[in-house]
DNA sequence: TTCTTTACTAAACACTGTTCATTATTTTTG
DNA sequence: CAAAAATAATGAACAGTGTTTAGTAAAGAA
């Protein structure tokens, strides 16, 4: 079977070399300038070839979605190493937002895009799973250790991903421009510094 | 000058009715859904007519955009006899997220969506501006009773408005779903109370 | 060396937002 | 009132989009 097994290496390479020019492109102008023809053109490829490898655009951007959450895993790695459930939990607000800014196309399209989610109706939601994962786990750690009694988890986490996710998407969609005249990073940085303390005191 | 007076309360009913027809079908098809053409179609103009009346397709929904705000505002109304403005505020954010739930496309066109923004880059954010303003005057409010000492008040209502942002972001571009086996709605609920909560001990 | 399968492309389809020359209708003027 | 100027509306065109498909050239199996 080496040549089957050949021709299966080249197709995952061909497939590689679409993402990475889709994540070029994507990366330098954005969701709507990474059209099938500007990522086809950059591989020196027709555009129907794309269709030969991936069942249509937004199953090119679910690859990278999923791509950001290895990529905010990368980020949240090194909290492994502390020890502290709560102190961890805040770290992890902190990457979380941090991530945000420094990437804020693939949080886009990790959070805020439809385009990526509708290729997945009605499969599981592979890494952002384990990125959800991770916090309910911190959050069991935080009640082991006498925090947040008699919580309920899932409603928990999703109150602690929706607080950053709420100071995170109205910075990355320019909401933050409604108050004038002060800095969006001194605005998020304060929304984050209030947030911790807010579960701080919960 | 009466003939000048008719002329430019035609155009008025004209944007009128453009408005209403755009309004009508982004409400039953969204944002995609409503083209130009359609739009023009379904008050029997070409699409080009369109132009006659709006700068371009991001200043109909612009326009629409700011509606989104009035009838925020329509909602909010009633709560200007909450005496206590700590409860006040507490049942602004419940009738934020509510609004959310109810008019999910409102709410992504307002909050979410980069299209209606870009018309306006170095305009001031009227409608915006006087939700935020309340949202502010309220907190100011709390703290003359004595809520949120030394805060920042720039600082906390973004703080807050993310809260309830992150809440029905996540809901209204369906990323609740992360929350396998959990009911949407249950957890809407769960996080509001716990933001709520928190909101208190703060 | 045929035959068949695979890989790829160019062209087309049905859309999109937007512009523009042309036509039809009003309004103003001589 | 008729001619001229201004306004309103259109349909076609432009440059894009995602996607499908008929046709072609190369590679593998017989």
């Amino acid at each position: 079977m080496t040549i089957a097994a050949r021709k299966q290496r080249e197709k995952e390479e061909m497939r590689q070399l679409i993402l990475d020019a889709a994540r070029r492109i994507f990366m330098e102008k954005g969701f709507a300038g990474a059209s099938m023809r500007t990522i086809a053109e950059a591989i020196q490829y027709s555009a129907g070839t794309l269709y030969l490898y991936f069942k249509d655009k937004d199953e090119i951007f679910h690859a990278l979605h999923e791509e950001g959450f290895v990529k905010m895993l990368e980020y949240m790695a090194p909290l492994a190493h502390v020890a502290d459930p709560f102190e961890r939990l805040k770290a992890m607000g902190h990457v979380y937002i941090d991530f945000a800014r420094k990437n804020p196309d693939y949080y886009d399209l990790m959070f805020i895009m439809r385009a990526p989610m509708k290729c997945m109706e009605h499969e599981k939601w592979e890494e952002g799973d384990r990125t959800l994962g991770i916090l309910k786990s911190v959050i069991r750690e935080c009640q082991a250790a006498g925090r947040f009694p008699g919580k309920d988890v899932d409603g928990l986490a999703f109150t602690i991903w929706a607080g950053v996710h709420g100071i995170a998407a109205l910075y990355v969609r320019n909401r933050v421009q409604a108050f004038e005249g002060v800095d969006p990073e001194t605005l998020v940085d304060a929304g984050q510094r209030n947030f911790i303390e807010m579960l701080e005191r919960a």
